[in-house]
DNA sequence: CTTGACGTTGAACACTGGTTCAATATACTG
DNA sequence: CAGTATATTGAACCAGTGTTCAACGTCAAG
């Protein structure tokens, strides 16, 4: 193929790239084509040459962030903690410290959730999105729930993963429209306390410590994995 | 006052009405002055006559929604129920089912969420109705934590109605977006589940019908308070 | 009936933003 | 060095939208 200043794939990417500052900073409203040119620096004429049209864009840079957001890989160092239950705390741990590190994202999946209602596309990948969330929950939720089959009788794996989700989706929520009133630490603490009275053996029990100290308020969470006691 | 063919009252709520039929259909970013107008069946001009600009149009519309939708009225039926935690479950399937029956409004919620990021009037109103909700919860929470105080060292009150309201929140979100996948029922039982182990004593627990029958999937919660068991 | 205050109208203005396109630049082929 | 295909530019077009405003209608007081 002759004639090209950048391969096609560099264009796309520089351009998706400048489309994403954009958006996560001034929200998809915000985002022109005239403005995502400028920060690629680039001319408006030449973002519509290599993406048809402004939907095309938005729904390419939705693509982008959901590739690029990895949605919880599961590592080894989370597949080797022997009890369930601390598998899926560690998981709920580590995704919320994900969030909280990312406001932008949050800012993002929102907007897209909005637009979602009236744009077919994006509610369907939105909705892939949330299938694809839940259901990497629902192995070790599934774990859980089979400890204690009798307990937990109408309880499925879906329904319980589904509550996880919430769990996350809620915090990022609350977390990034007050700030100020929502302490991360209190409502971790919260979902502790409540998914730890699922593991009724109180040998295996770890207890999660939830930082009722010092830099209390304010504080985020830390970063470690927290695994054995 | 001379010279008026409607009260100043009734021609603001009359647009307001119109404009939240546009908002909650169409979604914010379509709502239009003309459109406004178009359906109240007035003038563009007018509507701006009454509400400056459409940024104040906007205002008075989340203003309206935040009146008219009242959070959370707790009433006699509810608080005549015994025990502490079955009064939360009970707030809680009824929030749920207020918001599956409106699924408009979680609509405009989230548009108003979205627009907060870079509105700070809004922002503030929503930040403002997020505290409400959570102290809602709280008075309830804090009995329910009272009962058991040693089991639940670090929990706070406020920690766990935050996370009840992410309970709801996450719910609404995951039903409007995804309801193919998404199984209310199979959610509340799953969110039962978790709170119900809070009440250790299993004297006194009241065991919630989840629905695991007949018409499972599809099936939208049924709004009777099941108090007593 | 006249007057005046004010609700009401809709055309007009200014601006933004998506999209088109003729012209130009660039790089590869022969 | 042409020649050609493609990338790139930026001006121009057009539809839509917030806002203004001069004109008009309506009602109560004088």
């Amino acid at each position: 193929m002759p004639g090209q200043k950048a391969s096609e794939e560099a264009r796309r990417l520089q351009i998706l790239k400048a489309a994403f500052e954009v958006a996560s900073r001034k929200g998809l409203d915000a985002l022109t084509v005239r403005l995502v040119a400028h920060r690629a620096k680039l001319s408006t004429g030449l973002v519509l040459f290599h993406f048809k049209t402004k939907d095309q864009l938005i729904i390419a840079l939705l693509e982008y962030v959901l590739e690029t957001t990895t949605v919880l890989p599961v590592t080894e160092d989370i597949t080797s903690i022997p009890v369930p239950l601390d598998r899926l705390l560690t998981l709920l741990r580590r995704d919320m410290n994900r969030l909280a590190s990312e406001p932008h994202l949050i800012r993002l999946f929102i907007d897209f959730w909005a637009k979602g209602f009236t744009h077919a596309i994006i509610r369907k990948k939105m909705r892939a999105e949330l299938n694809r969330y839940r259901n990497a929950f629902r192995p070790i939720a599934h774990e859980v729930l089979r400890a204690e089959p009798e307990r937990f009788a109408g309880v499925t794996p879906e329904g319980l993963s589904a509550v996880t989700v919430s769990f996350i989706k809620g915090c990022a929520v609350q977390s990034m429209i007050d700030p100020e009133n929502f302490d991360i630490e209190e409502y971790l603490a919260a979902t502790n306390c409540l998914l730890g009275q699922l593991a009724a053996q109180p040998a295996q029990r770890v207890t999660l410590r939830t930082d009722t100290s010092a830099e209390h308020k304010k504080s985020r969470i830390s970063d470690k994995p927290m695994r054995d006691s």
